[in-house]
DNA sequence: TTTCTATATTGACATTTATCTATGTAATCA
DNA sequence: TGATTACATAGATAAATGTCAATATAGAAA
């Protein structure tokens, strides 16, 4: 069921499909994401926690939930974390839902 | 934030694209659109029932879930209610997903 | 070392979600 | 008409999630 290039620590394709869904099914991750994407250079937790009105520890939970799906990564420098969009898993999750987007048959 | 073809009921776009991640974001769900998408003809709920160890109603639940975000449309004939894929919703979905997967800057 | 700053983790609580049983509804069949 | 079939809805309960305050950790600065 649904093969595709993630194959990372889930343990079956679907489950990082699923993963990555969940940690997107929440207006503050997607803009989380929309930021770090849009942002010239790798923002850090507290550029991110300026953005919204909650709690250090909320904002940190939220960056975790992408970071365990894959979607972002963090670097440490210092005492800063430095977060930056994962392309590839976002690639790779866009290859998984595009089958859905195009009548079956569409061999490619 | 996150301009999309996605205009639908929901309010604003990004309430569309997680209504849309969330309605993914159980493996229940992907799976039936997994198989709604391969089936070679449209598919009842009871067919749809047949493939997973749930009640019903469970199943009525995630259907529900699905039609409200768009994912599927239903279409009643005598007692049945045949689900289809809302491709054209996947692929808007899928639109605005696509820029995450690639480096910022890049317009098309 | 001590203190400060940035981030993460813990634990509690409220909200949401998933699931079931029971019931309702509407089309079909006898 | 009454009975059956397919599906949806309501209500209850358990599990998962989002949030915060409090605390821990680890690097930087003094």
């Amino acid at each position: 069921m649904i093969d595709s290039p993630i194959v990372d620590s889930p343990t079956s394709t679907s489950d990082a499909i699923v993963a990555c869904c969940k940690a997107l099914a929440s207006p503050i991750r997607l803009q989380m994401v929309a930021l770090i994407h849009d942002a010239t250079a790798p923002l850090c937790a507290c550029d991110i926690e300026q953005s919204f009105a909650l709690s250090q520890p909320t904002i940190s939970h939220h960056l975790r939930i992408l970071r365990d799906a894959g979607i972002v990564t963090a670097t440490n420098r210092g005492t800063n974390t430095y977060y930056q969009l994962d392309e590839t898993r976002m690639e790779a999750l866009v290859s998984c839902l595009v089958p859905f987007s195009q009548p079956k048959g569409i061999i490619q």
